[in-house]
DNA sequence: GCCGTTTTCGGCCCGACTGTTTTCAGTCG
């Protein structure tokens, strides 16, 4: 599933994870992370290449284009790294060497195993564990399972996206869509809803059945078909006549408690409301259900768009006539936070500015990593010769603007990498944390809002540092950082990548309410990664986000004005 | 294993943090 860059990048992090368990060269395994990394982020399909066509990907070279030739050719993987093993290092804190340990000593190949050793104090007997350790791996794991089996809303989207794809060329098929918590933009997918408007079920129960990636059929009707992929995803495939598909659409994207207050409003009118229509309750005669439109308006509610379901006030607004008008992805105008592979990036400045370009944007900042985060190596002199290449890149470019920025460190007392001085020479710098991330709830406060009071920073990025399921955000006031971002006129950033989402819906409610504005960017590593905005747009309109609350979908010379000190 | 304005060998992404050590290994960004 997905691209076979994907696979190949998954098949060298392995040859990676293998070298590391086994106490090989950290040098060794460095180049096949790098390896996979850039193959992943590659635009390129190596699906297409031959070996002279690997090597040109960056990192890549004869060794590895044969292993990765060997695995297209023949679909094997060498060696694998224990299975055990691996479960246990996606455990945040547990590495390679120590999950390693664990399975040699103690014959730990479960997260479950792994819980009844750590509770019968038998971590306590290793050579590098205590009882620190055991209370950090419980953390841990009680961080994974809280985003349990839900899959993150980038990789459901290309599933959904192909599983829709797929379906809607089958004969008899009027349309086909995913519903559920997918279509309102949560940030992470327990199952996928699939609706399709036919007369004719049973094609497209079958189709569906009978794809290369259906590991499993749980329920197979002629209304409803549950199947589980390949990769353990449920899929929940609907058929409904075309007659009830805006009811079906709207009966299926939930949430649950929007549903319910729709329901209600139903009763009130003397109506029902199921997936199949609005019906008069008493002479069942049928008002509506082909569009969710008619729905909503026999309500007396204009159409509400799925981000906003989730009953935060949305039926009542709509009700007044004061739904706001919702930031849309085709709204932006640019990307204010990107790389490229002068630090951590994988493409270069002008690959990165022309994939922007084919965007459509009217302006594109370029913002590299500032010093202060010691592995990326950059200089004074490194980001300065930067500067004149997107200067001379931007004449010859029309009709995009490009800005040189930065992204800087904020430092554990709210310090950053360069003197006012020298920050005053870039167009916009975004200030993020990426270190310290232990401090006190009132230490990372402070830090915060005096990133904000620098006159220079614009942008706060991923302001709470979390990654879903991996690691929780940092404990701080943030309705202290809202009041201060509004007070200094500091946008924060709504950072689309799936992993992040930072910050998250509920956190752009609450700090829009302080006057707050939003950048939605994509933080892009790679050409493939910019058009992670949609899953940043989401989240922006599950926060109720307008145009105006956007900066990056502001005109230019607007958004210059916001950028001046 | 990759790479080269130090080019076919000898470097490579460095430093902080944590918990376990008594001088350091593992993990992370």
């Amino acid at each position: 599933m997905g691209r076979v860059n994907d696979e190949v990048e998954a098949l060298l992090q392995e040859y990676a994870d293998l070298i590391a368990i086994s106490g090989g060269d950290a040098f060794k395994v460095r180049a096949y992370e790098k390896a996979a990394r850039s193959i992943g982020g590659s635009p390129l399909d190596v699906a297409e290449l031959d070996a002279k066509g690997l090597k040109e990907i960056p990192n890549v070279g004869a060794s590895i284009a044969e292993k990765v030739l060997d695995y297209l050719r023949t679909g094997r993987v060498p060696a694998a790294v224990p299975a055990g093993v691996r479960e246990l290092t996606r455990i945040p804190g547990l590495g390679p060497k120590r999950a390693m340990l664990l399975h040699e000593r103690l014959g730990v190949a479960t997260v479950d195993q792994l819980l009844d050793a750590i509770h019968a104090e038998r971590l306590r007997d290793l050579r590098g564990f205590g009882e620190k350790s055991e209370e950090n791996i419980l953390a841990g794991i009680s961080m994974m399972q809280k985003a349990g089996s839900r899959i993150l809303i980038g990789a459901a989207t290309e599933i959904a996206e192909r599983l829709t794809g797929e379906l809607s060329s089958v004969p008899g098929v009027v349309r086909c869509a995913h519903a559920g918590s997918l279509r309102r933009m949560r940030e992470t997918i327990g199952d996928i809803d699939v609706l399709v408007a036919s007369e004719r079920p049973g094609p497209v129960m079958e189709a569906l059945v009978a794809l290369p990636y259906t590991a499993e059929v749980l329920a197979h009707g002629s209304k409803k078909t549950s199947i589980r992929t390949t990769k353990g995803l449920q899929v929940d495939l609907r058929v409904l006549p075309p007659a009830s598909w805006g009811a079906g659409m709207q009966y299926f994207t939930g949430s649950k408690a929007h549903n319910v207050r729709t329901r209600e409003l139903a009763v009130r009118r003397g109506l029902k409301l199921s997936e199949y229509g609005l019906f008069d309750a008493e002479s069942g005669e049928r008002r509506a259900g082909a569009t969710e439109e008619e729905v909503y308006a026999a309500l007396g509610l204009p159409w509400i768009a799925p981000p906003l379901r989730e009953d935060r006030g949305e039926i009542a607004a709509g009700l007044r006539g004061e739904l706001p008008e919702l930031v849309a992805e085709g709204d932006l105008r640019g990307d204010l936070h990107t790389h490229t592979d002068l630090t951590d990036g994988l493409a270069p400045l002008e690959e990165m500015v022309e994939a922007a370009a084919a965007r459509g944007y009217a302006y594109y900042a370029v913002t590299d990593h500032a010093p202060n985060l010691y592995m990326q190596r950059m200089t004074d002199e490194k980001i300065l010769a930067q500067r004149e290449r997107v200067r001379s890149l931007d004449r010859t470019h029309r009709g995009m603007r490009l800005l040189h920025g930065t992204e800087l460190n904020i430092g554990p007392d709210g310090e950053l990498d360069w003197p006012d001085e020298f920050l005053a020479g870039f167009d916009l710098c975004v200030a993020s944390v990426h270190s310290h991330f232990g401090l006190d709830r009132r230490a990372q406060t402070r830090r915060l809002v005096r990133a904000c009071e620098n006159p220079y920073v614009q942008v706060i990025g991923h302001p709470t540092t979390r990654r879903i399921g991996r690691r929780a955000g940092i404990e701080a006031d943030f309705d202290e950082v809202f009041r201060a971002c509004a007070r200094t006129g500091t946008a924060l950033e709504i950072n689309a990548h799936p992993e992040r989402l930072d910050l998250c819906d509920e956190d752009v409610l609450r700090a829009k309410r302080f006057g707050v504005r939003f950048a939605v960017d994509s933080d892009a590593h790679s050409p493939t990664h910019l058009p992670y905005v949609r899953y940043g747009v989401g989240v922006a309109q599950r926060g109720w986000l307008t145009r105006d609350d956007v900066v990056n979908a502001w005109p230019l010379t607007r958004l210059r004005r916001f950028l001046r000190p």
